[in-house]
Formats: C-alpha cells, structure tokens, sequence
DNA sequence: GTTTAAAGGAGAAAAATTATCTATAATCTT
DNA sequence: AAGATTATAGATAATTTTTCTCCTTTAAAC
C-alpha cells in the first residue's frame, strides 16, 4: 500500500485507481485545471467521465485533501494541500508557481486596522517570468 | 452631462440607462456579484436580459472601467476600477471590504527571490469581521 | 469469498455564459 | 433639430460548465 492510498483513507476517501491518479499528477504537475486534469486522466482512463474528475476534486476540496487557487483572467486550478504558500502567475506563458512569503506583518497590520479576525491570506502575484521577459 | 456619461464615453461605451444603473449599483454597492447585480437591476429594468448584464460586465472588464475581485468559495463580485488596493471577506456574512496595504516590500522581495516581474498583487484576506465575532 | 457501502461511467439535467438576430436608442453629421 | 449611422437591448437559441441520476462495478471490511 503506497503513500497515497494512505493519504486518501485519512481522509475517509477510498484509494480508487481514478484518484490515485489524480493525487500523482496534481503531485506531478502542481498546479492543474479541470480540463488539463481531465486531458491527462483520459490517456490513463480511457473512458473516465468529467463527471468523476468534478466529483473527486470537490470531495477532496471539502476534505481540504486539495485546495482551489483562484486566478485572474484564467480558470482556477487545484493543487494538493500543502502549508500556506502565495502563488506567482506568469501572464504570457501561465505558468503558475509557489512561493513562500512572509505575510505577517501584512496581516497584523490589516487586522488590527480593521479590527477584523484573519484566518487565510490569499495572494497571487501576477507578471512576466523570467523566461517570458 | 452627468459624471457616469463622460466616463463611460471617455472608455468608448454608450451612455445608455442600463449602463448608468450598473455605474450607479456599484457605486453604490462596492462589490457586486453578477446574481447581485441582476437582481437589482431587473428592479429598475423589469424587461432587462441577464445577456445584457453578462455583456456589460465583459465589455467594462475589458475597457478596465471596472474591475474582477475573485473570491475563495464564492462568485467572483466586480467593482469600479479604482487605485490598487486589497480585500477583506467574512466568511460569516460574507461582507467584502476594501483595504489599503503597502505590498511594496512583500512584491520586492518576490520580484527578486523569483527574478519576477511583478505588475500586480492580489490580495484577499478571509476571516471574521468585528460584527460577527 | 461474501457483504456492503462507496465510487465510476453514461448520459440527462441544470446552471452559467455567450452568440444571434432585430428593433430601438444613442451619438454623429449636417 | 432632423436624419443618418452605429452600437446596444432584449428575446431567444446555443454553447459551455457543472451537477445529478441511475445502474454497474469495485474497494474495503469481515
Ligand atoms: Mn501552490
Ligand atoms: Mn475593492
Ligand atoms: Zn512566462
Ligand atoms: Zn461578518
């Protein structure tokens, strides 16, 4: 029994071969929309319906399994749960990475001005990679 | 002449009443999502299509008269484009805030850890507001 | 191996968004 | 101000995206 089959059945998922596959390529390719997961899945499972990616990625949205990164101007894309991290997104060649920042300050300084209880910061930096420049 | 009618021409749009109501419903609202904003304008435009508040919401997104703030777990909401700024979002009443943070630093240091030209920081920090604590 | 509860696949259904078409209204031209 | 021009609104169809239903298959438990 390998990594993932764990992983699932801590999260009261089954270790189905349609997940395993998913969890292996959003730990392959990090960061992945609905249709380039479903682009991928067919190749592996030839008759997988849509149907099963939206299943699967809103089980293990709601079993926090993954987590959704909402982009502007592009479709959201999934990634598996991992700690707290922002995101850069390249505009010409979309290529969207991670990147650990220090948001703290940030933070303390926005919930103390507004008197308000922050329990997530997202935060996605938009621009040209270096390989676009 | 009013102030919405040289705007939206000073942006090449038809300064029709449909068009002024959305101005006016933002301005007014903040930050609206497309339900929202049908709901209250079919209340001034009891024949009004949704096409036509989708056709507007694009054509606006596109002249940058206004702005796309996406949510985590929720519609994405618009607003009028203004000086950059971040959001604050309450789970709880899911009442959606403008705040002013200096992201400089935190945009520096990515820029150079990443060797990313960064043109724009979106920030959304989710939590609990003071009323409903 | 048998049981059972969950998951997959096919396709229908629903929800969200965009496109097409025509009458009308906003802006431009005189 | 009147007429010409062009973009827009609204109705509706079409498309796209997402969810649901139903039945079969399979993973996990015993
Ligand atoms: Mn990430
Ligand atoms: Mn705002
Ligand atoms: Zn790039
Ligand atoms: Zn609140």
């Amino acid at each position: 029994m390998n990594n993932y089959t764990q992983m699932l059945r801590n999260h009261n998922l089954k270790a189905t071969p349609q997940r395993l596959a998913i969890v292996d390529m959003l730990y392959m390719h990090g960061h992945m929309s609905i249709d380039a997961l479903y682009e991928v899945m067919i190749k592996r499972f030839s008759s997988i319906s849509l149907a099963t990616i939206y299943k699967n990625i809103n089980l293990m949205l709601e079993n926090t399994f993954i987590q959704e990164v909402k982009l502007p101007n592009f479709k959201s894309v999934y990634e598996l749960t991992k700690e707290s991290h922002s995101h850069t997104m390249c505009e010409k060649c979309g290529k969207i990475n991670d990147i650990n920042l220090d948001l703290d300050a940030i933070v303390n300084t926005a919930s103390t001005l507004k008197n308000f209880e922050i329990t997530k910061a997202d935060l996605v930096l938009s621009g040209v990679c270096k390989n676009c420049v």
